[in-house]
RNA sequence: GUGGGUGUAGCUCAGCUCGGUUAGAGCGCCAGGUUGUGGCCCUGGAGGUCGUGGGUUCAAGUCCCAUCACUCACCCCA
């Protein structure tokens, strides 16, 4: 075996492309219902964009970027996820000049360059939703909308929301600042890492998995408790409206997301069936990054799910159905060298598959044996036998594949038979 | 980038601790048992540079080193 799929890659084989499909589909679906449409970005951008989005100093633009010059020179970046994409061609298009607000949604592969684990690869699919043009709370409430009737649509019973809100950045850089305080003050208990996160990005001082730091911050300040009133007022109404729609949260004050342009609102789902990738999706209110970006400044909110995660955790639960059911015909021959019977068989399949019927037929000369025992395995619902013992002209012999009996009709009435039992 | 586990047939794995004749099983695939008919059963067949490269040894799937990949976890994230 010489070559092999690229580390952290993988392929995507029949059997299991057909359950991607499945949840695809119902997210696509689900997007007409609540009025998204879709857009589709490149898989690479210039590499600037990525930077100026989602900050310098995340570990996505540090250190896991796929990033390359062409031969014009020109650096990219394969996407490591969806958004900043879509908020470019926003601006690029002057899609703020259409209706407001505007409502999209993606899905595609992404790319980053982290070291493989359950739940994560290098490449990557994400389908996403995006809403500009509004900052009524109601949105952000319909995105996890959206996600929860997504996830339930699948069959999920058991996710949990997290929220939290990291505020404007205004409240977040006071906020920032006490917290920065806080942890010098106890600085010497903290881990290295932690030493690291209270100079680059305090926030994550949050969700330190060390037992110790964990329980130096146990009482550090909490950002809703240092939201501005405007943010105070945004999250209380983010919180009402899901309670009226009576779903279920988790105002988690350590939740922090990864990337620096989210503003307000966070969220995410996770699952408790996944391994330490236990995130199905997240997302959260962006207000600044179309300005960041270059466009009018228009808020934003959206979230997107992993289709890994999602795949993965569905096959933890058993929610995909089992196997599909028997369909289709095909056209077992029993004398392979009679070439008239042959010809018949093929006139007989292009006129069924004309019609819309699922219907194959042997091309390997094998014997009928071979020809019922592959129909079989491939869970044919019917097999049409031509030839065989004392033929006679103008009828088929149609077998019932799952009753297991087989019957000799007139030609006209066999056919009408398959149409009306393989039909659409 | 860091640490643990694992690489033997298309798939799931045994054999490795204690090196020693032609490397095994189940499933799958192909064919036969049934003078043309699937599922169950029986028989036979095809299919392996034992991840790769070095080393130790009379002898390496088995021991040692390196490397690559998979896997789980950390960092971080979907």
């Amino acid at each position: 075996m010489k070559y092999k799929a690229p580390r952290g890659t993988r392929d995507l084989l029949p059997g299991e492309a057909e359950k991607w499909h499945f949840v695809e589909s119902r997210f696509k679906e689900l997007c007409n219902i609540y009025g998204f449409t879709e857009i589709r970005t490149p898989i690479f951008e210039e590499t600037a964009l990525f930077v100026r989005s989602m900050g310098e100093e995340t570990d996505v633009v540090k250190k896991e970027m796929y990033i390359f010059k062409d031969q014009g020179g020109r650096e990219l970046a394969l996407r490591p996820e969806g958004t900043a994409g879509v908020v470019r061609a926003f601006i690029e298009h002057g899609i703020h000049n259409e209706a407001q607000p505007v409502k999209l949604f993606y899905y595609g592969p992404m790319f980053r360059y982290d070291r493989p684990q359950a739940g994560r690869q290098r490449q990557f699919y994400q389908m996403g939703i995006e809403i500009f043009g509004t900052k009524d709370p109601a949105v952000d409430v319909e995105v996890i909308k959206f996600s929860q009737d997504f996830f339930q649509g699948l069959g999920f019973s058991n996710l949990s929301l997290q929220i939290n809100s990291t505020g404007c950045s205004e409240c977040r850089e006071d906020y920032l600042e006490q917290l920065s305080v806080f942890a010098d003050a106890r600085v010497s208990s903290l881990c290295g890492d932690c030493k690291e996160r209270s100079r680059l990005n305090p926030l994550r001082l949050l969700d330190c998995k060390e037992i110790g730091c964990r329980e130096e911050m146990k009482d550090a300040p909490r950002i809703t408790d240092h939201l501005c009133s405007s943010c105070r007022d945004h999250f209380d109404k983010v919180l009402f409206l899901l309670d009226s729609l009576e779903i279920i949260y988790n105002v988690d004050h350590q939740l922090v997301r990864g990337l620096d342009y989210y503003t307000n609102t966070a969220f995410e789902f996770h699952s408790s069936t996944l391994g330490a990738q236990n995130s199905l999706g997240g997302g959260g209110r962006y207000d600044n990054l179309v300005e960041v970006c270059g466009g009018a400044s228009t808020p934003g909110v959206g979230m997107a799910v992993g289709v890994e995660r999602i795949v993965m955790a569905m096959e933890k639960e058993a929610l995909f159905s089992e196997e599909m059911p028997a369909a289709g015909i095909f056209i077992a021959v029993g004398e392979q060298n009679d070439l008239p019977l042959r010809r018949e068989a093929l006139l007989l399949l292009n006129y069924l598959r004309g019609k819309g019927i699922v219907c194959d037929t042997d091309y390997l000369g094998r014997s009928l044996k071979a020809q019922m025992k592959f129909a079989n395995r491939k869970r044919f619902r019917y097999v049409v036998i031509l030839g065989g013992e004392d033929p006679s002209e103008g009828t088929l012999k149609v077998r019932d594949m799952l009753k297991g009996d087989q019957t000799e009709l007139l030609r006209s009435e066999a056919i009408e038979l398959l149409l009306k039992n393989c039909g659409k």
